[in-house]
DNA sequence: TTAGGGTTAG
């Protein structure tokens, strides 16, 4: 059946105001799906994705069984969960919401916004829920911690595919249960009903790379060989990063070469964040130089690798230069992170009023790991007034870290200050008798200052 | 000509 026309009223939508005399629901719908998806370079579009809806409701556009599957993928975080609610309810009004596709929907919503309970409710409602549901709803379980949970789902569904065994294994391995997911795993090649992919592989690899077992990376290695499979870049990053953090940097490097032209920013930055972690600071400065020639743009998390392998190889000008040319030539605004790096690296150069200078530019507030990093510093090269200051901003922010306390009792005891030195020890004294959770920092803070 | 489950850097 055709699906009827709607004229568009041009008043009430000016930058919808097409030529075209008529505009149906495919159009709308595609409009909704194309304002879904992030746009390059980030704009800050006329029209949503809802307000495209409300004017296509407005306009008496009919809605079919693709309106509410695309509306709904705009809903993907815990602050748009009440908006969610609201389209949810949409659903069952126009007499959607029987719909297997706005069902699936519905559950991946749900689970974006944080609220597996909703997206639980959606699945009880379903009579006869087909895989995708089953997938969806074991997918939700899986992020919300509930293992078991999902699990219990998983020996319940009628059918499995290859997405329901790797959704069960990411499970396993996103919550640190990589034993049960090499279990899982045998049990999938045993029952050798549903071939794994790259996907199954790629899960595989991050449990390796959490055990940092080489062994059984270069095991689950061999399985993208047994079966076949092409090594695409999403695979080849999930064995760099595996070789890197299991310790073989050569492997990792291999694996990076024979990707070949399919490189993209995340092979780069895994490749470059290896070396950083190996220490092979060379290698990873001339690989970056490589990377930017490409013409492949590095990111914020590109710019960490470098910056640590600055660190580590003490090249204060260097990391000075990549830190400029990241907002300068990339337009990435620094993390409190990449600042964390530049004030490591000035610390242990002992070029303490650099780290300082820089310190007092940060745009946000500087947090333990930078005051941490410039406490280091300090004690690189004696400057004890420096010390003091990030010791009480350490316990200020931190106020259970006994080490700081102690370190800072030491500092005063140096400095002469006994009074202060005293009041510090009896500081903690006081902490580890009302190791209560709770009580709050300020208490503590108020004594301090 | 449009739709729903799974993977990668910290």
């Amino acid at each position: 059946m055709k699906v009827p026309t709607r004229k568009l009223i041009s008043l009430t939508h000016p930058s919808l105001n097409l030529w075209h005399p008529t505009i149906d629901s495919f159009i709308w719908n595609n409009l909704i799906r194309a304002h879904v998806q992030p746009t390059h370079p980030p704009t800050r579009p006329a029209h949503t994705p809802l307000s495209i809806f409300l004017r296509m409701c407005f306009h008496a556009v009919p809605l079919d069984f693709y309106t509410f599957p695309f509306l709904l993928q705009s809903i993907h975080s815990p602050q748009t969960l009440q908006l969610g609610r609201s389209i949810h309810s949409q659903t069952l009004i126009f007499g959607f919401s029987s719909d297997s596709f706005v069902q699936t929907s519905l559950i991946s919503m749900y689970t974006t916004c944080g609220d597996v309970g909703s997206a639980r409710k959606v699945f009880d409602e379903m009579p006869q829920p087909d895989l995708p549901s089953w997938n969806s709803i074991i997918n939700a379980n899986v992020k919300a911690g509930l293992l078991s949970v999902a699990r219990e789902l998983f020996v319940k569904m009628p059918s499995r595919n290859v997405i329901s065994w790797s959704s069960m294994l990411d499970g396993y391995v996103r919550w640190g249960q990589c034993e049960e997911a090499f279990e899982l795993f045998g049990q999938m090649k045993e029952e050798n009903k549903v071939m794994p992919n790259e996907y199954t592989v790629s899960i595989l690899l991050a449990a390796c790379e959490q055990l940092g077992s080489l062994e059984h990376g270069k095991w689950a290695h061999t399985h993208v060989y047994k079966l076949g499979m092409e090594i695409n870049v999403v695979l080849g990053t999930s064995l760099i990063e595996m070789y890197a953090k299991c310790g073989s940097i050569v492997r990792a490097r291999l694996v990076f070469e024979n990707l070949g032209p399919k490189r993209d920013l995340m092979a780069w930055t895994a490749m470059i964040s290896g070396l950083a972690m190996h220490g092979h600071w060379e290698d990873c400065l001339s690989l970056f130089s490589n990377m930017v020639e490409t013409r492949v743009r590095p990111d914020d998390i590109t710019f960490l690798g470098v910056l640590s392998a600055c660190v580590h190889g003490g090249l204060v000008s260097e990391g000075k230069a990549m830190f400029e040319r990241m907002s300068k030539e990339f337009g990435i605004s620094p993390s409190v992170q990449h600042y964390g790096c530049m004030i490591d690296l000035y610390g242990r150069a002992g070029l303490i009023d650099e780290a300082w200078n820089l310190l007092n530019t940060m745009p946000m507030e500087p947090d333990v790991l930078i005051w941490g990093a410039l406490l280091s510093g300090a004690r690189i090269c004696g400057d004890i007034e420096t010390c003091e200051i990030a010791l009480n901003k350490i316990i200020e922010q931190d106020p259970t870290n006994s080490a700081a306390y102690v370190l800072l009792s030491n500092v005063y005891a140096k400095m002469g200050r006994w009074k202060d030195a005293r009041h510090i020890r009896d500081l903690m004294e006081t902490k580890r008798v009302k190791k209560v959770p709770g009580l709050s920092s300020i208490e503590v803070d108020g004594r301090i200052h």
